[in-house]
DNA sequence: GCATAATAGTTGATACATCAACTATCGTCA
DNA sequence: TGACGATAGTTGATGTATCAACTATTATGC
C-alpha cells in the first residue's frame, strides 16, 4: 500500500462539517417556515422513534449517535411540546421508555417531506451510484474513527 | 436524467454530520491531550490566519464558513489567550485587522501535526483517488445548497 | 447475601452555532 | 453635501454538544 500524501485541505471539506452544518441550517429554516416547531436534532430523535417506538434513552443515544446527556435534554423539550411521552420502564427502573405521540408522528411525517425536498435539491448533478460510493467511504472513515475512539 | 429514487437514509450519513462531529470530538480531545488549549473551531480560524495574516473578521468569516457573530466570539477568546491580536483598520474604521502572534503560529503548527495524524488514521483503507472523488461530490452538494440558500 | 461493578439517566460548566436586532462607519448619488 | 443604503462588527436569546461528576438501580461473583 502506497503512502498517501494527504494534505489537510483534501480532507477538511469532509472533516469540517461544512456540508452538514449547511444542511442543518437550511433544514432548521425550512422547519420554521413550515411551522413545524422542531429542530433537526429533535427531528433525528423523533424519526428514530417513529421507526421504532418505545426505545430507552440509551437506545436512542446509540441509534442517533448522540450522547445520553444530549438525549436527556432533547427528550425534555419533546415532552414539553407533547411530541413524545417519557415513562419509567416497569422491567428496569433505571430505564425510561420513550413513546412518540400521534402529534409527534404527524410532525415527523411532515418533516420528512421537507427533508426529502432539500436532500433532493442538494444532490442535483450527482448520480445515485456516486451517493452510495460516498456513503461507503464515509462508513469506512467512521469505523476507523470509532476504533481510534477506544483508546 | 433519470429521477433518482433517493431515500433519506442514503444521504443522512452525509447530512447528519456524524463524521465531522466524530472528528471534531477526537481532535478536541487530542488538542487537550497535547496541552494545546484550543478548540477545533479556534484552530480553523488560527490556521486561516497562519496562511493569510491580517484578515478582517469579515474575511475570516468567509474563509472559514462561520458567521460573523461566531467569529467575533472566537476572536475574543483567541485574543484573551494571546494567539491573535485585534486592531482597528486604519483605512476603514468599521473593520478590524486580525494578526496571528508568534505563539499563535507555534500552536497552529503543533495542532497541524495532531490533525494530520488523526486525518491519516481516519482514511485507512481509502485511496487518495476516492478522497478526491468524495471531495468533488461534496463540492457539488455545497454549491447546490448555497444556491438554495439564496431564496 | 453482600460487596462491587456495570448500567441508565440527570445535571452543571463550558463552548459554539444560529438568528436577529443593534451601533458605527463608509459609499453613493441626486 | 446630505440622506440613505450597504457593510463591519457586537450582542442577547436560545438550542445543542462535550465532559465529567453525580444518583439510582440492577447484575455479578465470591
Amino acid at each position: 500500500m502506497e503512502t498517501t500524501e494527504l494534505k489537510i485541505e483534501d480532507l477538511s471539506i469532509i472533516a469540517n462539517g461544512y456540508v452538514s452544518s449547511l444542511i442543518n441550517k437550511l433544514l432548521n429554516r425550512a422547519f420554521k417556515k413550515h411551522n413545524l416547531n422542531i429542530t433537526t436534532e429533535q427531528w433525528t430523535v423523533l424519526t428514530s422513534l417513529n421507526n421504532n417506538d418505545f426505545q430507552t434513552q440509551q437506545g436512542l443515544s446509540e441509534d442517533t449517535f448522540k450522547q445520553k446527556g444530549s438525549i436527556t435534554r432533547l427528550i425534555d423539550t419533546l415532552v414539553k411540546n407533547q411530541l413524545v411521552e417519557r415513562t419509567s420502564s416497569p422491567n428496569d427502573r433505571r430505564s425510561n421508555l420513550i413513546h412518540i405521540t400521534d402529534l409527534g408522528k404527524k410532525i415527523d411525517n411532515k418533516a420528512k417531506e421537507v427533508v426529502t425536498d432539500i436532500y433532493n435539491k442538494s444532490i442535483k448533478g450527482v448520480t445515485y451510484t456516486e451517493i452510495l460510493k460516498v456513503k461507503s467511504i464515509m462508513t469506512i472513515i467512521i469505523n476507523n474513527l470509532i476504533n481510534e475512539d477506544n483508546l
